[in-house]
DNA sequence: GTGGGAAATGTGTGCGCACACAGTTAAATT
DNA sequence: AATTTAACTGTGTGCGCACACATTTCCCAC
């Protein structure tokens, strides 16, 4: 059946049928099957039947290293986050960007970062229309402020560029996929975490700490499931109070110690990064062990007050490996057609003093 | 410099320096540059030098694509682990090297599994013998039983095939690397999570439950774990007591009944995964809501008790993960000559009644 | 100086896929 | 009927690397 000089290479690895052994199967040209596999057009009825029955009998499985080694095309993918000089959450995502980078360098993809912060030149807006210059293929973005990413997604949408979504979901836009945490149950997480061996009385803050905190509607799904967790699992009496407050006012610190050293408070829910180690450093410098708290994610001073006990756990949003996950779906899709799943929720990692470590020194974090 | 006709493509991605880009900068063939980069041997010290000098000035980082296409060498794995029919654990390892294998198909690697019981026919060393008939390349083993592993060790030694260890480190080997958790710490962190809320005395058991739980010497690390947290953080009055239980004896429910319906104990700390859903059971059906059970692992019926609130917290090992990772260094040693971590120990991840959803429907687990 | 063998070097082919272009055939237009 | 055009098919080349084999050069023995 085929030629005897040498065994092909192909009957080596029983699974790996090429698109050669189907052009044979099916009696046509090998460039006859790649326009039947790639819907090129220029097939002919009878031609398409006959390639088509073959696939129907036969599980083919294209190389996609071969794939792309042999496309003409490369592809570029830009990736919009907030500035990451002024918050180490946003350099761990940049740091993955790079990491993602290098992976998919030899597949003829490049990755080019762009960086926004609230307002002004450097806007979400203004930067998404400085991406489109560069023609990308697909954008992966972190749209942490609600009314300016609605319109970068009308924009995207005008222009029929696929985008992914991760860190925060907007409900309006129709990413690709979106990749990121269940916030609702992270707050119950939080809730649980916070109720753990208390059996009395408990007076407990959640605080919503950042720049721009009224366009940031996505903290106050983590606050419903963190109350909705008290109201349906703890019996004794429980009095929570939420407010937010602006890194940029005056009196920032001054109302975040008064709220510390209420003798009633037992216990702090953060609803972000960054602000948790002010807090902690809070208590501790007014010595109130008797507060537990709870913030998100392992920044390098919030694990070290981790470490020391003054804060009692972080749940890690792991935003590395959300902007690698989501670049790799982006990647998968524009490369390989592949599907890629809609959403994408990671696990609620619940990092305490005696595992924090092993986060750390994890290679796969 | 370069032909005309055309841009060559290499100029598109900047980066990208080929081995016929290294052959004319050095003046030598690419077969020559090839024979350097590889060490095969039959060059001269001038073109080595040649080579080495251009080598010196460039980055030049092969494409990983095109060298397994071009590869005329297939690889084979041989993967060891315990008979997963019988054990959710090891099924979950199971399914991680079906992943693996279709991973690095395209590679041109062949990864087959071998499954061992305690004794017999289905013994350690008798599947080693048999896998070795193979003629694999190397090997991923997960070594439960200490005696059997150290008699493999050897003969993979004098045989110089290289070897990956994952789950249980033994200190007389030489892996490759070694794939696991810091078994000490995740017995610290045991002992910190049954402590939370806690301030009176606390009556702990740590109970080590298995088969031929004797030769299972990596148990008393999270032992020692556990009671180093609390000598060392816990000033209340604690009474910790550790027993060894054989399930295959025939009155290991009862007396493990026994030990549940003991009005003062507050903790149970089992030390693997499998039993643990055998605890809750006899828990609930005590109605001893009053004891806080940590184990290991989401197999699904750990994960059940874990929702319904029966067990307080599961350390999950992550054992799918572990193999993938395992394969993946073998593979990229063997593929690659990647230098790869002598060690690499997981996160310690915990998993409690509001996060274990979130792993089970992650993706990335 | 000549011949033979070993070392060294260069060249061609293959891996599986993408895709441009040459060649063929049928249909449409003049 | 002759010519042109569009649809269709097959073939050749390239991607970057591995590596077998052909060719050249060097060295040593006679």
């Amino acid at each position: 059946m085929y030629e005897n000089s040498k065994t092909p290479k192909f009957l080596m690895t029983t699974k790996s049928i090429r698109i050669k052994d189907i052009a044979k199967l099916a009696g046509v040209s090998e460039g006859t099957v790649d326009r039947v596999l790639h819907n090129r057009g220029n097939v002919s009825i009878i031609a398409l039947n006959k390639v088509n029955s073959v696939l129907n009998e036969i599980h083919y499985k294209p190389n996609l290293l071969a794939r792309s080694l042999g496309r003409a095309r490369n592809f570029k993918v830009s990736v919009l986050i907030p500035e990451p000089k002024t918050d180490a959450y946003w350099e761990e995502v940049n740091s993955g960007i790079i990491q993602a980078s290098a992976e998919w360098e030899n597949y003829g993809v490049t990755i080019d970062p762009f960086y926004y912060v609230h307002d002004g030149e450097l806007s979400l807006e203004l930067i998404a229309n400085r991406s489109l210059n560069a023609k990308p293929d697909g954008m992966v973005i972190a749209p942490i402020f609600y009314p300016q990413a609605l319109h970068v997604f009308s924009r995207l949408q005008e222009l029929g560029l696929p985008y992914v979504l991760f860190n925060t979901n907007i409900p309006e836009s129709k990413p690709l996929s979106f990749i990121g945490q269940d916030l609702f149950q992270s707050g119950m997480l939080a809730g649980q975490l916070m109720s753990i061996g208390n059996i009395t009385r408990e007076d407990i803050l959640i605080l919503h700490i950042g720049e721009s905190i009224k366009d940031s509607v996505y903290l106050m799904e983590k606050e419903k499931g963190f109350r909705e967790f008290y109201e349906k699992n703890v019996h004794h009496p429980v009095s929570i109070t939420s407010i937010n407050l602006d890194v940029n006012e005056s009196l920032f610190k001054q109302n975040l110690e008064d709220m510390v050293k209420d003798k009633k408070i037992t216990g702090i829910f953060v609803s972000t990064s960054k602000p948790v180690s002010t807090v902690a450093q809070i208590i501790q410098e007014n010595s109130r062990q008797g507060i537990r708290l709870i913030g998100y994610d392992m920044l390098p001073e919030n694990k070290n007050y981790l470490k020391n006990g003054w804060i009692s756990f972080l749940i890690n949003q792991n935003p590395k490996r959300q902007v690698i996950q989501g670049i790799s779906h982006m990647v998968n899709h524009l490369l390989f057609n592949k599907h890629v799943p809609c959403t994408e929720l990671f696990p609620l990692e619940v990092i305490t003093q005696h595992n924090v470590d092993s986060y750390i020194t994890s290679g796969i974090h």
